[in-house]
DNA sequence: TCAAAAGTGTTTTAAGTACACCCATGA
DNA sequence: TCATGGGTGTACTTAAAACACTTTTGA
């Protein structure tokens, strides 16, 4: 097949992953670095998402899966489009220019944004000197519109994280219910209680205790436990509670 | 400004409006008629979304305004973009073909969809010959991906009228407390319990008694009441109830 | 006076919230 | 034996669910 780019239209990917140790929500993001050929002036030194444009023969879907795969090496990633950006300033801000300059790119590009959840244990990035993880809550200089593409994501992963169990593709596949609670906290910023949330979750039927305890841990080992997809999705049902 | 149309682009509005009388959530259409000049034979009779290519200078906001302003002459009304729509087949299903080499499409084109909530009696349809409403429930035959366009948009629009007051975008300003309940009945296909929906909603700061009761109809008249946008905004504060 | 829709209360049940101490383990 | 994080139970409060009859009005 022909890989004819439009070069109207792209996909860009916000990446989330979850760093278990240090309880941080990450963000997979790429280094943009351009200095001047004469003067080795530094021109752009920030970050940005990974994205690319779509090829003719592809769905949107298909683009962005491509463009994740091509970072992370994942498939089978959990991935939502949720919003399409397109204001025709958006690859024009100053900081951008020597960029756009140096690139040739086509400045009226609408991108189709899609964030992802990973098991960041999965990612390896030894072959990806440009790639780097960042807590949300420090992000570095961003590039284009990046920012508010990022904050945007960040806002319907904490919408969609209190109705639908997508936190779980951010987990290993075996994980304490501390872990749990420490997860959400870090993506909602708020307190929850300990005893509370453990009993609420315990009670899931789509959360099965294994006969395993954690290793390798200084203290009192906890009892690891494993989400299951299928008996979520046999058990649920949609309800209509209006709640406005 | 020079109107440069961008060919690989466009936006589509699912408009919904709600029919008082006859408890129906509707949408708004455009016929689509394409006979044979030499046979006379009909080529294409069907539905579709309003829509049109993206100009240059526009955000995609702002296509979306346009596209419906031309269509009912409203701006200000309550507008979601809530996806993208790229299959590359999207356009080139068997039944459109006659279209579109009438037209001269480009077959590539993504579009980004919209829906709209408006006050049905504000709509004025005399001018549009094109335009007609449809129950939700008794769609007619659509043209390119458009029903796959108003289902995801339909089910956008369920789960949405749950955790925000949206619903009074269809309404008129002053309404009963049993036109609310028929219109969530109309839209979520759900039996909802009278005495529990009124006292629920009566008591909510945000639904304001008025000193006017219904005119004109034969029977009891209901009161009315009104929303207040502000007062929601200033009294809504987000929850983070982990409801999975 | 009748037909039709408006409007009203109470009990039960489920779920969220608040809160403090003991336990098991590895070092 | 101690420091650390794992794990547990109860009482209270809030909100949803179930359920049937009376009232008001215009015709």
């Amino acid at each position: 097949m022909e890989l004819i780019k439009n070069l109207n239209i792209s996909v860009d990917c916000v990446v989330f992953g979850y760093d278990i140790i240090s309880k941080s929500l990450n963000l997979l993001l790429i280094h943009r670095y351009l200095e001047s050929k004469s003067t080795k002036e530094v021109l752009v030194n920030d970050y940005v998402l990974t994205g690319y444009h779509i090829y003719e023969h592809e769905t949107l879907d298909q683009s962005a899966t491509r463009v994740l795969e091509e970072l992370t090496g994942l498939s089978n990633t959990y991935k939502k489009q949720f919003k399409a950006f397109g204001d025709p300033n958006r690859l024009k801000d100053e900081k951008d220019a020597p960029w756009i300059d140096n690139e040739a790119f086509n400045q009226r590009t609408v991108t189709i944004a899609y964030y992802f959840l990973v098991k960041t244990e999965d990612v390896d990035l030894n072959s990806k000197q440009k790639a780097k993880w960042f807590p949300v809550s420090e992000l570095p200089k961003l590039g284009f519109d990046h920012k508010k593409i990022i904050l945007e994501a960040y806002e319907d992963l904490k919408l969609k994280c209190l109705t639908e169990p997508i936190i779980f593709e951010l987990l290993p596949d075996k994980f304490t219910i501390n872990e749990v609670q420490d997860l959400y906290k870090s993506i909602l910023n708020v307190e929850i209680d300990n005893r509370n949330f453990r009993r609420k979750l315990i009670h899931k039927k789509y959360i099965i205790p294994l006969d395993e305890k954690q290793v390798g841990v200084s203290k009192k080992p906890a009892q690891l436990y494993m989400f299951s997809k299928d008996i979520y999705e046999k058990m649920h049902q949609k309800n209509y509670l209006i709640n406005i």
